[in-house]
DNA sequence: GCAAAAGTGTTCGGAGTACACCCATGT
DNA sequence: ACATGGGTGTACTCCGAACACTTTTGC
């Protein structure tokens, strides 16, 4: 009983990316609010977000979230900011779809934010009958509530985790990559090109990323050699660290 | 009327630390609970925590403790991480404390976690008549609810921010101090020790580091030169960066 | 054979690290 | 005079930045 019992003014959303080798992309839900006769009254899209069952610790509901979308259970996770300003409810197109909804429009509602990495290979994307789709991060036009903000802030999040943290780039790619493709993420995340043999010269310094007896098929050009990324040796590689300060 | 009412399920947690060029330290709460007799049934510490108004942003609740305590507004103050855990009210202690205080024992609350850095020159520390006091961060013992992790997430956020963002070090500060102080900060919160010619060839770089015509006095052996920082250069000099990956 | 991306080395300057002695002041 | 922390320079190594051509495949 009491599992089913959520917490009215806490929610979790979650800024989920995903890459296809050229871009970095968000998940959106569509939003879109009738009015009695079947008008649309407006239309636009959220982030994908989820309430807290009360006896639920805030990690739990969010990680639902990417889990139910994909059914996969590994998903990068993690929490980076709470949204809670009592404004983040107040413009017109929210006030009416929380009173559509038969929720109290009044009441602020505070949000801890989640950013998930899905590496974007062959996942079906279901959510209970909601039209979901890939955004890219820079041509999401105007969301609901303040998630323009909380995608901002992940944003910034992410490419700051991505420097000092290089193990996250590997989440959005797939088991086995090229150097380019790695190279992509990063160029991509950051917004920034990046000199190939430089970089390689970098790369060639990560003793976590493993070579592979195999390379790239089915491509019109030399076929690049792929790479894996080994968790453990990158933890064990990474214990005694000094990068200080400018 | 509404400004009074409070989110009953959400607060904010404040882990302000102190520097006193020697030690980091942590203001705490102390939190003693009498039985019906006057004895006591446990005594512990807490952070300093507060209530979130329904009306309120939770940056502004999270500033009303340190300005409260100290009578100053323009303390560094920073959201870190929420914490949500369904358990962190249900060791015993917590429990009573919960009971004998009329609230709800079973109702988690979620909490927002804040960093606040205060220089601890000629502060005054006033709080509603509870017992608020410095505690090194090595020494605190056991705290109340989850604020040992709370603590230690702050600790873990605060030392990384010193490392990529050198300015959170002078609010350690006073206005004026010396290259020696400065270096203390980073020894003492990230826990090294450092070469102090290597330190000055850093800091000799940093361009916001404004050598003041001035010495310090009173001190029983050379006295050192005084530094201000300035916080535009400092905004401005760092806006073309690229420090990258591993 | 040609289009396309893979792969490879050198030079330079700047920053990190290790390390030891003299200086100015108060007592 | 002495105790105390302030202040300074060199040698070495490693890393980041800039920069252009050959190789291997599919078509």
């Amino acid at each position: 009983m009491v599992s089913t019992m959520v917490s009215n003014n806490i929610s979790v959303d979650c800024v989920i990316f995903g890459f296809d080798f050229e871009r970095l992309n968000v998940l959106l839900v569509d939003r879109t609010l009738l009015d009695a006769d079947g008008r649309v009254i407006f239309t636009d899209r959220t982030l994908t977000g989820n309430h807290v069952f009360v006896d639920e610790t805030l990690d739990a509901a969010a990680h639902r979230i990417p889990a139910d979308l994909t059914g996969l259970d590994n998903i990068y996770l993690e929490q980076f900011r709470t949204f809670g300003s009592p404004d983040r409810i107040r413009r017109p197109n929210d006030q009416l779809w929380l009173r559509s909804c038969g929720r109290d429009p009044e009441r602020r509602v505070v949000t801890v934010g989640y950013v998930a990495l899905l590496a974007r290979r062959d996942i079906r994307l279901i959510w209970k009958g909601r039209n979901v789709k890939w955004y890219p991060v820079d041509e999401v036009g105007d969301l609901a509530f303040d998630h323009n903000q909380i995608l901002a802030e992940a944003l910034k999040y992410i490419r700051n985790k991505l420097i000092n943290e290089p193990s996250v780039g590997f989440e959005l790619l797939p088991p086995k990559f090229t150097l380019t493709q790695l190279q992509t993420v990063y160029e991509v995340i950051l917004g920034v090109r990046l000199d190939k043999r430089n970089f390689r010269k970098k790369t060639a310094r990560m003793s976590y990323l493993i070579p592979l007896d195999e390379k790239q098929t089915g491509v019109a050009h030399k076929p690049a050699q792929l790479y894996s990324f080994d968790k453990e040796l990158y933890e064990t590689s990474r214990k005694d660290f000094n990068s200080f300060f400018i």
